[in-house]
DNA sequence: TATGAATGAGCCTTCATTCAT
DNA sequence: GATGAATGAAGGCTCATTCAT
C-alpha cells in the first residue's frame, strides 16, 4: 500500500504529457488559470492567448475548439485522479486488511488522492463546473467514475458487509457517505477557503474518523 | 418541531414576492429553467424572453442588467433556505432534547431543507454554479450563511459537546462534517440522478444515522 | 402577347416585397451591390453593413446567415425571371401563330425577359457566379428552370417540330441553342462590355434571326 | 487542317512545363482541383497543400501568393487554349476553302479546341469563374483573346462578307454568335451535367450546322 | 408598460503568409 | 529545398442593452 506512485505509472506512463511543446504547456496553464477564474462559457480564447504569451490562432492550431482545449484539460486530470483505483491492489487490500487497519486503509488512499488534487486544485473547480454542462466530460466521467472506479469500491464494500464491519446501507448510500465528507473537505480545502491555516493531516484523520464511524454498525454515541 | 412551515414567515412575510407582475414571473419562471440548464453564461436572454413569452425588452424593463436577473432569482432562494434557522428555537432544541433524540432532532430540520430543495430543485444547481463566480452571490451567501447559520450551528454544537454527546472536533470541521453528507445527498438526489427511484425517507433516516455515528465519541465498528 | 406584364404579376403579387423594412432594403441592394463586385466568397458582411448603413448586427436580425442573404437576393431573381414562362400562354402562342410569325413571337419573350434582367445585371451576375457553389442555389434552378421552364419549351419544340419548322434535334440540344446566344448575349451587354453603346434593339434582332435560321430545315448559305 | 497538334507547339514549346518539380506539379493539380470544387476565394491554402501532400509552406516557396497559384494555373490554360489561332493558317485557310467546306472548317477547330478543354474541363470551370474578379486574368484574357483571337476572327469573317457567304451583322456580333453555342455546350457537356451520356461527334455537327444556318444569309426554313 | 428593431462590442475561428529549423 | 509551427488580421455571428414607438 506504500507504493502508491508506483501505481500511478502503471497505466499511463508519465512521458504521455511529455509530448507537449512549450507553447502547449503554456497554452493549457492560462486556460486551466483562466477557466478556473472565470469558468469555461466566461473565458475568452483571446485572454487565455494573451496569458499564454501566444497568439490566439496559436490556440486553434493545437486545440481545434475552445471545447477542445477544456477537454485536453480535463480529461488527464480524471484519469490521473483515477489511476490508483485501477490498481488490483486497491480491493485486495481491503479484504487481508485485518478489521482495526481499515482506518489507515482508508486514509492511505484518501491522503494520496488529497496530494494529488493539492497540486491540481484549480483543475477539481473546473471538473465540477463544466461536468454539468458538458456531455463530453459526462462521458467521460462516465468511462472513469462509474465503470471503473465505482464497481472497486462496491467489491470493497461487499467484502466489507460480509466482515460484519460495516452497516448494511445500499451500497450507492455507501459510496455517497465515504465521498461526501472527502469532497466536502477538498472543496473546502480547495476551493472555498484555500488561504485559512489548514491542518491538513488532522482534518484528513477526522474525515476519515467521521467515515468511519458514520459507517459503523454500533449505535455510536447514543449507545445501545 | 413541527412548526416549521410558521418560521418560514416570521421574517420574511410572504406578501413579498406576491408584487410579481404575471411577466415578471414568467420571467423569473423562465430565467430559472434556462439558467439550470445551461449556466448563467451560457444562457440568453432573447432565450428566456421568447420562454418566458415577452419581448425582450420587457426583461430589462424589470431587471436592469442580466446579472441583476440572477441576483432576482438566487437571493430569495438563499434566504429561503436560511429561514429555519433563524429562529431562536433551533439553538434551544438542542438544547433541551435529550440525547437520544438528537438524531430526530436533525432529522427534522434535514427533511424540512429537503422538502425546500426539492420544490427548488434547479435553484439549488444555480447556486452551486454561479457561487464560484459573482461576488455579489457570495456576499449573499456570506451574509446568510456564514452570519446568521454558522453562529447558530456553532452555538449548538457548543451545548452537544458540553454533554459531551459528540467528538471534540473544531467547529467548523463539524459543521462540514453535518453538512457534506446532506449536500452530497441533495446534490445526488436532485441533480445527478433525479430520475433514479428513490426512497428518500429511507435516505434521509442512513444519512442522519451516518452524520450521528460519524460525530460519536464512541470508537464505531472498531469497536473497544 | 402583348400583355407579359400582367403575368409577372399573375403568380407572385407585387406586395410580396413590400414587406420590407427601409433598413432591410439598404441591407439587400448594398449586398447586391458587393456579391455582384466581390464575389460572394469574397464579400465582408462588414461591407455590406456599411454600405447599407446598417449596423453588422442588423444584417443578421433580418438574415441568419450571410448565405441566407445571398438566398434572399437570388431566389426572387430566379422566380421573377420564370414568372412568363408559367402563363398557359406560352405554348399556346407557339401553337397558333403561323409559321412566318415565329420570329416576332420569339423576339417578344427575349425582348420582355432583356428588360427584367437590364433591371437586375448584378443579380444575372451573382446567379451565375454562385449556382455552380451552393447547392440551396442549384435546388432552387432545378425548381424553377428544369421543372418549369423546361418542359414548356419542351412542349413548344415538339409543336414545331410537328410543323415541320424545325430541324429535327434533340430536345435538350435545341432548347441550348435557343438559350446559348441569348445568355451570350445578355452576358456580353450587360456583364462584359455594359459600357459600350448597344442598339439593344438590332441586337435582339440580329440575335432572333441567327436563333431562327440556326434552327430551320434549309441549308442555309450552303445551297438554295 | 490536320495537323493542328503542330500549331500548339509553335510559340510554345512543350519544354515548358517541364520545368516543374515533382511537387510543384503535385501543388498545381491539387490547386485545380481545389479551385474548382470550391471556388477561388472559399479554397484554404492549407487544403491544397494536405491534396498535394505538400507542407504549407512549400506552396509559398513556389508561388509567392494564393492568386499567383491561381494565375499559374490559368494562365497557360488560355495560352494553351488560344494557340492554333496565333498560326497564320487559321485565316488563310478560311479565304481558300470552297464554301461548301466552310463547314467542315469551323468544326475541325471546333473539335480540336472541344478536345484540348475536355483535358481540361475543371480549368475552364476556373477561368469562368475567376475571370469575373481578378484583373491580372482580365489582362490575360486580353492580352490572349482580344489581341489575338478576335483580330484573326474579324479577318475570317471579312473574308466570309466578301463571298457573300454570311449575313452582314457587325462583328463582333458575328464572333458572339459563334462563340456563344460552342461555349453554351462547353459548359453544358463539362460543367452542367458532365455525366450524361453525350455524343460529342454529334452534338459538335450540330452545332456547327446551327451556327453556320445562324449565320447564313437566306432565311432558312422560312425562306423568301 | 411593453415591445422589438437596432446596435456594436466582443467572441470563436479561419487563413494566407512568414520564418526558424 | 522543404517543413510546419506561429502569427495576427479579418471574418461571420451572438448577445446584452438601448430606445423610439
Amino acid at each position: 500500500m506504500k507504493e502508491f506512485e508506483e501505481m500511478l505509472h502503471t497505466l499511463h506512463p508519465p512521458s504521455e504529457e511529455k509530448k507537449l511543446t512549450p507553447k502547449q504547456e503554456q497554452i493549457l496553464k492560462a486556460a486551466v488559470e483562466v477557466f478556473a477564474e472565470k469558468g469555461y462559457a466566461s473565458s475568452s480564447t483571446s485572454e487565455i492567448a494573451s496569458r499564454a504569451n501566444v497568439a490566439e490562432g496559436t490556440i486553434f492550431r493545437h486545440y481545434k475548439t475552445k471545447k477542445d482545449l477544456l477537454i485536453a484539460i480535463v480529461k488527464p486530470f480524471m484519469r490521473g485522479f483515477a489511476v490508483p483505483f485501477f490498481a488490483a491492489r486497491f480491493v485486495q487490500d481491503v479484504f487481508d486488511v485485518p478489521p482495526e487497519k481499515l482506518e489507515d486503509l482508508l486514509k492511505t488512499l484518501i491522503k494520496n488522492r488529497f496530494e494529488f488534487v493539492k497540486e491540481n486544485a484549480p483543475l477539481l473547480k473546473i471538473v465540477l463546473q463544466e461536468l454539468a454542462f458538458h456531455s463530453e466530460l459526462k462521458d467521460q466521467f462516465q468511462e472513469v467514475f462509474i465503470q471503473e472506479i465505482f464497481p472497486k469500491f462496491e467489491e470493497a464494500i461487499y467484502h466489507l458487509k460480509e466482515k460484519g464491519a460495516v452497516v448494511d446501507f445500499p451500497n450507492p448510500t455507501m459510496i455517497r457517505m465515504i465521498m461526501s465528507p472527502i469532497i466536502g473537505f477538498l472543496v473546502t480545502r480547495f476551493l472555498i477557503a484555500p488561504d485559512l491555516p489548514w491542518d491538513d493531516e488532522k482534518e484528513l484523520d477526522q474525515t476519515v474518523h467521521f467515515i468511519m464511524h458514520g459507517l459503523s454498525k454500533g449505535t455510536g454515541s447514543s449507545s445501545d
